[in-house]
DNA sequence: TTAATTTTTTAGATAAGACTAAAAATATTT
DNA sequence: AAATATTTTTAGTCTTATCTAAAAAATTAA
């Protein structure tokens, strides 16, 4: 069995691995985790005892089969639980991040998988996030970065990379929502903002906004 | 703030206080959480430093105001969820207490509130026990014990003492369930057995158990 | 009203998880 | 390659919530 503290360093490391794929450093899981790198190393050698990670001095950590599993299974119950505040209690996808921060602790497997269920047994999270199924497994949606289209292309919003209430806030502004046509007018070459046209509106975004923002195109 | 054990505390000298209105004693609270009463004094200082409740060397507790509140918030969580799970996920009145122990600590008054419009503002709980409503307060509900019922009378069965799930699962074994209309046939004198009619069923239930059922008569 | 028993508190220890400061190892510059 | 900078680990401390053993207070029995 896993501790929330436990739980929680064995999320960040995955979603570290899945933007780096090489050992993940003490540093950048300290980071990730708002905690000191001192801490990290306590705790990565608990883990390496509990055989969740490959751990060698200096050289960082890999998670093992078990502990891509038990970090899948938190990510899974994550998701679901922000799926259930979004369409069965009325939250928006800017006010769920951190209750289900709280939920995706809570052990029990029937609650879960009935959950999913009672859910319909949804494919993508409110913010447009893939959720395993309960063998771990889930697609990987195909996907890019609004600021990678060039002008006159358009797609669809399918997700956000930063989930952030504040980023969540300011697409609500300018009504950008999943599943809501974008076509790029133009990009200014000083800057890289984006002109783009969405409810037959023509706005400008910068490109950090744009950098947030994914497109199926 | 208050810490998922100071919360279990409170719950717990809450429960207690119901039953016998004097001081808690020391002892009883570690009884009632299966530790030890050296941990409970420590435990007891430091909410008496947050003012949750009264406390002088020797002479027990009694909860403030504040405690009284921190406690039916946690009492109206629990059984909300006991609710959410039995109403919507499919689970049975014997397996939702542990779950409802994790689930009662999330902190989000809006989650809890939005729950309980969701599941149509439930006044009783899955083993009718009262749901305090956001100000905490619940009507205390007028029963009593099935094992203080003389022959010939009837009640409803609209409560159970016990809701551990042996006993829970003992019940239905014999279909007893909230709303079942009970019929008292005979006490025998000699161990204060009861003869019951259910479903148009005679059975013969043990003090012990008669004792676990609450009635509406 | 003493004496024995029970309850409660205190003292000291432990484990988890975090922190700071300093040492050691690795990486980057000159 | 040596010097400097960065990263990581170690050592020691702190807090929370436990525990055991012993001391103190309160209760019950003789
Ligand atoms: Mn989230
Ligand atoms: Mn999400
Ligand atoms: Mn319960
Ligand atoms: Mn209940």
């Amino acid at each position: 069995m896993f501790t929330l503290s436990e739980e929680n360093y064995l999320k960040a490391i995955y979603h570290l691995q899945t933007i780096s794929r090489k050992g993940i450093s003490t540093n950048s899981i300290a980071k990730k985790l708002k905690t000191k790198a001192s801490s990290v190393t306590d705790m990565i050698k608990k883990l390496a005892d509990k055989k969740v990670l490959v751990y060698k001095k200096y050289q960082g950590v890999t998670l093992t089969d078990l502990g891509n599993q038990i970090a899948t299974g938190v990510i899974r119950k994550h998701r679901l639980w922000e799926v259930f505040l979004v369409d069965k209690l009325n939250f928006s996808w800017d006010e769920v991040h951190d209750v289900a921060e709280q939920l995706e602790h809570i052990k029990s497997p029937k609650l879960i998988n009935e959950l999913d269920a009672f859910l319909g047994f949804p494919k993508t999270d409110p913010h447009g996030d893939p959720i395993p199924d309960k063998d771990g497994e889930f697609q990987k949606i195909e996907k890019r970065l609004l600021s990678t289209i060039e002008p006159s292309q358009l797609g669809v919003c399918i997700g956000v990379k930063d989930s952030s209430s504040e980023f969540l806030k300011y697409l609500d502004k300018y009504q950008i929502s999943l599943g809501q046509q974008i076509k790029v007018i133009s990009k200014e070459p000083f800057d890289d903002s984006l002109t783009i046209l969405i409810h037959d509106k023509e706005i400008t975004i910068s490109q950090k906004i744009a950098n947030n923002i994914y497109i199926q195109s």
